[in-house]
DNA sequence: TGAGTAACTTGCATTTTGCAAGTTACTCAT
DNA sequence: ATGAGTAACTTGCAAAATGCAAGTTACTCA
């Protein structure tokens, strides 16, 4: 987990995979968005050793994803409570998950979102919040930020283009 | 890369961990997602050793996101080629460019995602395809989806709820 | 003949991961 | 007051993955 190349460093999917870019650490995030809170719980679900689950958990709350919060005095106590920060990251484990379910489960889904209220399956798909338009590789393209560095300017303006060569299949 | 306990197996967010759960293997989908086909352009995009790089593209292209094409025959030189299930990848490349943006550029965006048309700057939320409607921890429930196995119905049916205790900042 | 280029592989040291077992600090029922 | 139970970890080591430097293959082109 320390790949420090500036080009890294400076783009902001570099920078999130810093935070959450280990498979457990995505994993531990699915199952706090389903209501774990405990050492225990995490580790049961998972079945993750209680070494690394301490230090994942530990990088998580670094990372400013948890906090760690004592829910009894005596004795000692703690749980694991999700941050704005962490809230925030959701819409990726949706994407992630429908991806999976369309890509890695050719006999039909284990798990399915639903709307919370009728109960009707959601099919998730990323779009502008303005206007509601899809966002594809077809029509967006990377563009300097208000931060961009001399370098990156110089790396997204000698892009071939944002809309690569694509096989049929290998699926 | 290999938590092969049955509640991640049969998870759609962890089989997708499998497949591209390995922060390499997300920032060369990013560079594919940006153009870069060659192995030396991944290289030296990326500051990758080329033994790491030669591994991760070997598995990408095992798990059907690239087709390994020769390019040119004499002498021989190939290009990795993205497929549609890697292109189906995308909208998550974008929530997590999203996210990185949010959190963890405090001072500014470096990249961001624009219209190719008009370049008016995207700003990527997830929403259901049919009503546009946003998913969120508030409104969303994970159920059974047609392969679900027994241990998983039990599972999801004893889940607390989707929507956890947050907590504010820690950001 | 000799320099250059693309796409890798090999060898080996360092780092990370993971299992099993042990530890701390209590509570609660006998 | 002893012993069982529970939650939340830590420690010790073995195994696996990672990463750098250097070497290899198979050519082209001046």
């Amino acid at each position: 987990m320390q790949p420090r190349s500036p080009s890294i460093q400076e783009c902001p999917v570099g920078r999130a995979v810093e935070t959450v870019g280990e498979w457990w650490s995505i994993l531990i995030l699915r199952d706090a968005f389903q209501g774990a809170t405990k050492f225990d719980e995490f580790a049961q679900s998972l079945g993750i050793a209680p070494n690394i689950l301490s230090r994942r958990l530990a990088h998580l709350t670094e990372s400013g994803m948890f906090v760690r919060r004592r829910y009894n005095e005596r004795p000692p106590r703690y749980e694991y409570v999700l941050t704005d920060k962490a809230r925030d990251f959701f819409p990726v484990i949706v994407a992630l998950l429908a991806w999976g379910n369309k890509h890695l489960a050719p006999k039909g889904a284990s798990i399915v979102l639903a709307n919370r209220s009728d109960a009707r399956p959601f099919d998730p798909i990323v779009v502008d919040a303005a206007d509601k338009q899809p966002i594809t590789l077809a029509n967006v393209i990377a563009v300097p930020g208000p931060r961009a560095s001399r370098g990156m300017r110089a790396r997204l303006a000698s892009l071939k283009a944002m809309n690569p060569a694509v096989a049929p299949a290998g699926d």
